[in-house]
DNA sequence: AGCGCTCAATTGCATATGCAAATAGCACTT
DNA sequence: AAGTGCTATTTGCATATGCAATTGAGCGCT
């Protein structure tokens, strides 16, 4: 249990007391100097560092609790969490879990890979520059022997540290890219599309088959870090959500 | 603006006080009882009534206000928010509300309509009994006088009050289910679907053409409300979703 | 009627204080 | 080695208190 650089807090001033609090230990997690698993100061030790009575401390680390970027336990003190990503995020980023959840055998193959400049409409989608250095692969994933999805995707080399070395013989990029990079935002687009010629041979579906097309972009801090085009057969895929009026459930 | 009766306020004895007071004003709120609009107690009724101090009832509503059931303001107090159904569902949920904020102009037609016992498909779907009294809708809508999407709904008349009476001429039902119905829960599925022939027929695309299936059933307190299956042509619309790792955006 | 002023109701925030609950770590025993 | 119990640390909860900020409502003046 690493320890956390105490006087790493600064308050700005702006509004609350409390919130100011909030947010500077917010901004440390998200920002990532503040690791996961290191042990926050206990609220004795921020209060006298802030100079704040122990109940404002306390308000700013109980509501990071709740946001889930924190986790307090009695005694044993508080910690960073680990970010969600791998957890809620992961049913719909990760695919190899996402196969081994409906009980069939994963397996995948990078089809193709080029490295270098992105091409202009590339570079358009994605609001990169032209000089920037990325990776374009082009991955099938198997469930049970038969095609189960299509993945076409552009890393930016600058958010993903050793990519380079890689050769995803091992992992797929998209849980690759869950060790190797950070993320802030993430965007989603599904829509329906027929499956073009090449696609179709793929997947092993004919021509103009309906398929789901999820597309999704992920930045770090307004740096992109990757873009997704998931081709799912439209027949044996949906994607459910529960939620209640006032939020998820 | 209405009053609401304080001694519906009731603790449950179960486990932290400043909680106990949250859920029972947030059960008052979601069971309808206390309708969007009334005004809740203010700080000092509630600290008499049930014995607390006022910081705790304070951190009980402060809690409800930041989940979206209440507003608050100085010296007005603080009153039911009018349900997100009506706003942060309202994208999903209203295709009128939809169709023209991309600026084109509504229109709609109630293709067919029957009133009866739900078939055992429907009631299987739906997990309804046979006896229960249904209405079953085939709605078009129209964006600039084109096809936009295709509603199959089915409603149960006993979690909508007046359905017999509404012939949908002036509002479509899902926006009518918005005024005289409550849920609580829902589930969506999102899959990829080839037009049928009578479907392709009533949007005017080609049999088979990938469309956008988008099922949805909900519920108010696990008794059905309504289900319903909207087909959009795929090439043409796109659901988009944005969010960090922490949660919406 | 309209305008501006004051007053008081109500929520927002921060502090100080005390006790309760959980438990990691340690000393001690078996 | 394994259990047993004590103690100190840390968070959780509730209270009492005081002041600040906002603003609806009434009042008085023109």
């Amino acid at each position: 249990m690493t320890e956390t650089r105490l006087d790493a807090v600064k308050l700005d001033g702006a509004g609350p007391v409390y919130d100011q609090i909030r947010r500077a230990i917010r901004d440390l997690v998200v920002s990532g100097e503040w690791q996961p698993g290191t042990s926050v100061p206990p609220e004795h030790a921020l209060m006298e560092q802030l100079g704040a009575s122990r109940m404002t401390v306390h308000r700013a680390l109980v509501q990071l609790a709740r946001e889930g970027l924190i986790i307090r336990r009695r005694r044993s003190g508080t910690v960073v969490a680990t970010p969600p990503a791998s957890h809620a995020m992961l049913d719909i980023l990760s695919i190899p879990e996402e196969v081994r959840q409906l009980g069939q055998a994963y397996a995948y193959e990078v089809l193709a890979r080029t490295d270098g400049r992105p091409s202009p409409e590339v570079a358009e989608l994605f609001g990169l520059k032209r000089s920037d250095r990325i990776a374009h692969l082009l991955v099938l994933h198997r469930a049970d022997g038969r095609p189960h999805v299509l993945e076409e995707r552009v890393i930016h080399a600058a958010g993903a540290t050793g990519l380079a070395g890689e050769d995803f013989a091992e992992t797929p990029p998209g849980d690759w890219l869950l060790q190797h990079s950070l993320w802030s935002q993430a965007e989603h687009a599904i829509s329906a599309i027929g499956a073009g010629e090449e696609q179709a041979a793929l997947l092993d579906i004919a021509v103009g088959e309906p398929c789901l097309l999820v597309e999704r972009r992920t930045w770090n801090h307004s740096q992109p870090v990757t873009a997704v085009r998931l081709l799912y057969p439209g027949f044996r895929h949906r994607f459910v959500g529960r939620f209640g009026p006032y939020g998820a459930a």
